[in-house]
DNA sequence: TAAACTCAAAAGTCAGGGAAAGTCAAACGA
DNA sequence: TCGTTTGACTTTCCCTGACTTTTGAGTTTA
């Protein structure tokens, strides 16, 4: 995984959000310190810091120029509703896993729970089925763990 | 058995995840390495490193692909493992909640994991599944779980 | 002085090429 | 026969660079 540069992005990212959920970056300095050119910065941003996955991006072109990402964290009922309604009728795998990851990384549902959800997810849990139909199940199929996870929380 | 290529692929994986019962491969440096097509070793592991088998497959495509193979620990996994085993190809809603009760009530597994799973086999979770695919899929869920439930419950 | 006009510095977009694993069915062999 | 072997084709993901758009600052102009 992070034997790609896209990985080690993301790695780098990732640590920085730890320290209190936000970080601003200089896309060109960035690109520079890991020796990718500026639009892979943005590659990795789009396709793993999305909305859908818990994360809110903003940014600024010009000189004085920022990209900032920020991760949402949110009460437990909240977070939960949330990311039932942001999944949508159909998800992708990596969508998916990147969608429980955080959810276990802002502890609203813990590392049992997240490891169960991810296997029943995963591409080899829904191989059985038609490749056209895989996606939508997983929406259901997670839709439905977070809201049993959520029932058992109160009960 | 170890005359043919299969064979000596299946010894070779299996010396790696010898160490520490994990093992991350890249697909085309091993068929490379053994002198046969990479294809080939997906045959492997799709007829050998199956969850009847304990083994937990993942992977990755494009650049910085991988295949990463683990060995559920068997710390007192009997009990899965006979349940795993037991499910065959194919599993009802019926019979899969009877099964999901049976670990509950020997203490297999405990309440909230029994509630997740129950949530992802639920026909409700699977609607979106043509009919035909449903209980197969239902089974193949329902193994990856209990693998994944073991895997975890090592530490 | 204030509005308008450069200009360079940032970030964004997009399409295409490449790398790696997955799929599938046909051929093969003990 | 049944498990093995093969390779053509597909899908997913990564990486790059050329081109575009936005922004702030400095400069010019009325």
């Amino acid at each position: 995984m992070s034997s790609s540069i896209s990985g080690k992005i993301t790695q780098m990212l990732l640590d920085m959000l730890e320290q209190d959920g936000t970080t601003e970056i200089r896309r060109n300095d960035l690109a520079q310190s890991l020796g990718c050119v500026p639009s892979q910065i943005n590659y990795v941003i789009s396709s793993r810091f999305t909305p859908e996955r818990g994360y809110i991006v903003e940014s600024r072109r010009g000189g004085g120029g920022y990209v900032k990402i920020t991760r949402v964290s949110l009460d437990f009922p909240t977070a939960i509703m949330h990311a039932v309604n942001s999944v949508g009728p159909s998800i992708d795998p990596l969508t998916a896993r990147s969608c429980i990851m955080n959810l276990l990384a802002g502890d609203i549902i813990d590392r049992d729970a997240a490891s169960l959800i991810a296997a029943a997810l995963d591409e080899n849990a829904l191989r059985p089925i038609p490749y056209e139909y895989r996606d939508t199940a997983r929406a259901s199929i997670l839709k439905q763990m977070l809201l049993a996870y959520s029932n058992n929380r109160k009960g």
